[in-house]
DNA sequence: GACGGTAAAGAAAACGATTTACAGGAGGAG
DNA sequence: CTCCTCCTGTAAATCGTTTTCTTTACCGTC
């Protein structure tokens, strides 16, 4: 906060004693510069605390080196993590990233995306909100740069996605529950409309027919991903003539409800009850016997986002070969903690 | 992901049948334009989808409607929810943000700094590190564009900041306890070289002292500020001969650990020990009696941050007489639920 | 009818870098 | 000695805007 304005490559150029595009190849070690030349052009730029101007680089070479990163919510511990992440990921290899935050809002995506449009990121990634792209796939489909899906994939859209396979973790939820014996159990799904939703119940559903046990359909809850459902389904199932004996929660506000339910209830875990949820949290650690949880692989998820991203911006969809979307899935991970026993005979 | 080369405003100019100049008139609703050109301008930017290009338009005028932020650490949720609304508030504002998370790591805080000076961002609003200030002042001090402080400050550093008043926020601390009628009060109160740790103790101390009661230095337990220390020091202090009725966490990572400990040792809250700590948290819902809490006013942190920021932009520091860096305290406040109690006699 | 004033539109000069195309000099071959 | 070829370094064009400065046209007034 001070200073007059900041020097440019011609003051450079004129403390070393040289031309402007000797500076510039120099900088950018492009292009033959003499050893000599060089180190006076260092030197000089170093004193004078010479910045590139950003703005002018572009203009001219047509990379801005910033990628935008539209989240649909922010609040959401997991995606926090992936923005951490991918944050940190983009600036080591040398991207600066602009953050958005829809918070679900698709009004507000909309704009966030011209912005990024304007600013002529090199390339966006995109955690797409829940509800509102019926009509407004074109202006992903049309972005005039790379773009990416994370976590979640819009039906019918010919983009590159890297998600996490929810069949497969719904699949290794049921597995653990059915490999400690249970048989009645309840699972708090979120909305059915949501396909990570359906696909984590599917999974779910499916791991379980394949060791020979029937899902209740009685005992899936169906409403929204709030907390406050979350609570409102387990005091449902906890108020069960035949009370489940294992409950898998598909989310994590969906498990901080059903866990305020249990703390109220007084039940005990897990003696007379098993849960299992998704996604390490913060507060797991005061969760007493500790959360048995299906992890999605956060940080893999943003390593490939982000090389892939990176590779279709310098590969500049040349190949026309290999020039289809990606759906990459990754493998979520079963870790056990103490929320979850064997089933008492 | 597909189109051609993005249309320019010479394009633009040339469909409508009007000047480049006529047409950046327009869009920019400067200077005089007749409605009828206005319109055919207008018209002619929305049938080719025109998006004006940033970094052509920052050079020519010098602004860039950007925004450095830049965060000691992502992972704490606090900041979390300031870069939540500072993100909301700088784009309702018109301006984009570069999110940079240093990790408490001040090399990747110096680097930081230079890409949003490449950037020309128009403000950069800096969370800086804990550690590794001392000779690095002169980096944020010779920014060349403003720049201001959140949260934490630096001393004897010229800039404006934004923080909690964290002398109040102890002192309502104590009075609560003290109007609950505890006498034996332990504090856990983090690393004793942070400033932030420091105030809050000792408005803690100095509002007991107002009325009359005296804080029992053994019962002050430092360390750092890692959920595994609260949870060291949670024990120690539930070891103690003469066991204390009341203990104030300074910092929600210390919360977690106390909690932990009071789970553990089955410490019923508040019958046998009232807790108070720092700020509203996604998990407090957990706590069965409900959190007593000091909170900081993000909101109006953030809020007072950023319209501080772009009035400095704005105004471009001219008056001589109103230079000098502003340093503004936001006042905390009391929410008691039910993990404090009057003590039992 | 000449003159001045005003408003609207356009021509052209920046802004600060990269990059292309060219110039100059050294060195070697014929 | 001349010609050709590298090899460095430089001049100048360019990117897409904004902004200044002219120009043009129109109108009312004397």
């Amino acid at each position: 906060m001070s200073g007059g304005p900041l020097p440019t490559i011609h003051e450079v150029a004129r403390l070393a004693g040289v031309s402007v595009a000797t500076v510039s190849k120099t900088l950018n070690r492009s292009g033959k510069v003499s050893a000599l030349l060089q180190e006076r052009v260092n030197a000089a730029a170093q004193k004078l605390g010479y910045a590139p101007h950003a703005s002018a680089r572009s203009l001219r070479s047509g990379a801005t080196r910033i990628l935008g990163l539209l989240v649909a919510d922010l609040a959401n511990p997991y995606f926090l993590k992936l923005v951490e992440s991918i944050e940190r990921l983009s600036s080591a290899a040398g991207y600066s990233v602009i953050l958005c935050n829809s918070a679900e809002d698709p009004e507000r995506e909309e704009r966030h995306l011209a912005m990024l449009l304007s600013q002529r990121a090199d390339g966006a990634i995109v955690i797409p909100t829940r509800r509102g792209w019926s009509g407004r796939q074109a202006a992903l489909a049309n972005l005039p740069m790379p773009g990416i899906l994370v976590d979640r994939r819009i039906e019918g859209l010919d983009l590159d996605s890297v998600t996490t396979d929810n069949v497969a973790l719904g699949r290794l939820a049921a597995e653990h529950l059915d490999d400690l014996g249970h048989r009645r159990i309840a699972v708090i799904m979120g909305s059915p409309e949501h396909q990570i939703a359906r696909h984590r119940l599917d999974g779910f559903r499916s791991g379980l027919a394949a060791r020979g046990v029937t899902l209740d359909e009685r005992l899936i809850e169906k409403d929204n991903f709030s907390e406050a459902a979350g609570h409102a389904a387990a005091l449902r199932l906890l108020a069960h003539a035949e009370r489940p004996t294992a409950v898998f929660a598909t989310n994590n506000h969906l498990a901080l409800g059903l866990l305020r339910a249990i703390t109220e209830r007084n039940v005990s875990i897990p003696d007379e009850l098993s849960i299992i949820a998704v996604d390490e949290l913060p507060w797991a650690g005061l969760v007493r016997p500790g959360m048995t949880v299906v992890t999605q692989p956060s940080e893999a998820i943003a390593e490939t986002t982000v090389s892939t991203l990176l590779s279709r911006i310098t590969e500049g969809r040349s190949g026309p070969g290999e020039d289809e979307a990606k759906s990459i899935q990754l493998q979520p991970a079963l870790v056990v903690r103490g929320s979850t026993a064997p089933m008492r005979k």
